[in-house]
This record gives structure tokens, C-alpha cells and sequence, in this order.
DNA sequence: TCTAGATTGTCAGTATACTGTCAATCTCAA
DNA sequence: TTGAGATTGACAGTATACTGACAATCTAGA
């Protein structure tokens, strides 16, 4: 067993690592919700899509992903695979021809309210091996950290512009 | 703006879920990782199997799988690129013939070394925007989560066995 | 020894993610 | 009004991730 100054390359440098504790959480977080809601069929991101239409019924698929700050390639097939399972509905905007707004169907809001006690025994369950105390200074350490990245990922959360264009906000 | 208790489902909901906080963060640590090693072409996911395999040379995918946590399907191609890239070798064993030895290569132990400075700042630009204090707190709060939720994971970390079986800690 | 069960690598299928490109469409300024 | 530039949705290409299945191979027990 040597004790010397660590080589510049080891494990433990990856181990102990931001980026790699994030992926290994971002993994379990998954893991867990699909564990938890695997009767509805539904992934993270799909459920968050759904309570972004739901919360902002009418918005396009560009307003969308700025809301909820995933990729807008990546969300058309996710909008897709909603539509799919009958959980959404796309139709074309009368004021603009490139645009399809979205809104849920009765099914859709339907099921956004029978999943819920599930996702919120996931997202409890990825933080239950904390102590209550250190759950909630993670959470704050971790909103501040998301927060003002922001900018530093492709995708920046945009929340409220998106909300001025449907007229909701002003 | 209304203050009566939060409607069942909002969006404020899904921006304080440990599930989306912690998707957001790790897409901005792939960003941001991405960015400061963009010159070497190597992806998060590549350099921790690159480090792995260095730490342990001749260990086959399915060790490799435990030692950083990653799915054995995916971590497949990931090994392919490596190789395509000439960073890794993969030789018979002799010994058994389903297992594939991996070793690194002159130039992927070159490529370790030089692109370890740019690894470095990207880890500390992701905590950056925090406070030196929070930083610590943040990472020992994540190690901690990371280690209780091992097992919620479909590929839990398995350092030491891994190593075991390679004759390396007995 | 012979076979039931485990292991290894691989593959098919699905679902995020991101980059870059494109045609259709819209906007706005000249 | 017309044309440059922006926006929208779609697509191709690459790279994780996970599930489930499979043949080849190895290991142990009967």
C-alpha cells in the first residue's frame, strides 16, 4: 500500500469529482422515478413536459423547452411519444403556420393527477438516506449552484420570457 | 398573485424537485466538461473509463462497468470509440476466452496526462458560482447521498470487489 | 464427466441529450 | 413591397443510458 502523494491520475480524483457525483445522482434520481411511477409509463422528462402544458396550456414546442430548459431537438420526440400514448395533443396555430400549439387531453390531465403521489414518493425516496436537516441544505446548496449556471448550459431555464409571449404574465 | 397553498401541480413544483435539480446540474456539468475539453474530444463518459483503465490496466468491460458505476450495454460502445480513437486496446484473455483485456495505449496515456489540467477546471467551474464553504458542504452532502443510494442504482459502484478479482488487493 | 447455472460480450429496442442543418414561415426595415 | 434576417419544427448524426435477450463460454455439483 503506498502512502505517497497521490499519482495525478487515480479513481478516487474521478470519485470525488462534481461532474461525476452528478451523473451517479442524476442516474438514481432516474432510476428511482421509474421504479416509483412504473405503472404510468411515464419518464422525468415526459412528466415534466406534461405539468409544463399543463401549467401553460396553448405554449409551442420552442416555449416549452425553454420552461422546462431541455433541448428542443430532444423534446420533439418526446412531445412525439405523448402524443402517442394520447396523453397530448398538437394543432396548428390560426395566427402563425410554422407553430403547433400544445394541450392535454382529458386523458393527459387525467393521469397528471394519479401520478402524482408516486413522483412525490420518488423525489422524496432520492434524498431519504439524509438526515432531515441535510436534505434541506442540499436542495437550497443545489437551487443556488442550477441557478447560477444557468447560462453555462445550452438550454437556459427561461421561465418567465416564455410566459410573457402567451400573454399570461402581463 | 395569489398566495393560497400551492395548486396540486405547478411548475415551481418541478423546479424544487430533487429529480429536476439534479438532471439540470448534470447537464450543465456536461456542458460545461465539453467545453473546457473540446481541443481533446473526449467526453465525460470516456475520460472516467479512460482514468479506469489506466488505474487498472487489463481489467475486461464488466469490471470496468462496477469500477465506475456505468451500464455494461452502454459502457460497450463507449469502449468502442476509445478504441476507434486508438486510445484503447482490447486483447483476448488467455486464460478466458469470453473476457476482452483492456489496456490503454501510448497515445491514450498521453492524452490522460495532457488533458487533465482542462478536466480540473472544468470540475471547478462547475462550483464556482458557490461560496468556498458551500462548495464543501455541497460535495460532502453529494458524496454522502451518492454512497447511501449505491444500491437504488442499477449499477451499483463495486470498487473494491472489482479490484479483487484482479489480483490487485489481495 | 456432463450438465445446470452463471458470466461475458454483444445486440436490438427505447429514451434522453446535443450539434448542426434545412425548408417553411414570419417580421421588419429599407 | 420586398428582401434580409429571425423563428419554428423537423431531421440527420453522435453519444450516453437502460431493458431484455442471446450465443459462447466457464464453473460446479451430481
Amino acid at each position: 500500500m503506498p502512502s505517497k502523494p497521490q499519482p495525478p491520475v487515480t479513481m478516487d480524483a474521478v470519485y470525488a469529482a462534481p461532474g461525476y457525483l452528478f451523473r451517479r445522482m442524476q442516474q438514481i434520481a432516474v432510476s428511482i422515478f421509474m421504479e416509483e411511477c412504473k405503472e404510468f409509463d411515464l419518464t422525468p422528462v415526459q412528466y415534466a413536459a406534461l405539468v409544463a402544458i399543463h401549467t401553460h396550456p396553448g405554449i409551442d414546442a420552442t416555449r416549452l423547452s425553454a420552461v422546462i430548459a431541455f433541448d428542443r431537438s430532444t423534446l420533439g420526440s418526446v412531445i412525439e411519444r405523448l402524443q402517442a400514448k394520447q396523453y397530448v395533443e398538437r394543432k396548428p396555430s390560426p395566427e402563425d403556420k410554422r407553430i403547433k400549439l400544445l394541450h392535454l387531453t382529458k386523458s393527459g390531465a387525467a393521469l397528471l393527477k394519479e401520478i402524482i403521489p408516486a413522483v412525490e414518493r420518488a423525489q422524496a425516496r432520492m434524498l431519504e438516506p439524509l438526515k432531515p436537516a441535510d436534505r434541506k441544505s442540499l436542495m437550497a446548496l443545489l437551487v443556488q449552484l442550477v441557478d447560477l449556471n444557468n447560462e453555462a448550459s445550452r438550454v437556459p431555464l427561461r421561465a418567465e420570457d416564455a410566459l410573457e409571449h402567451l400573454g399570461k404574465a402581463g
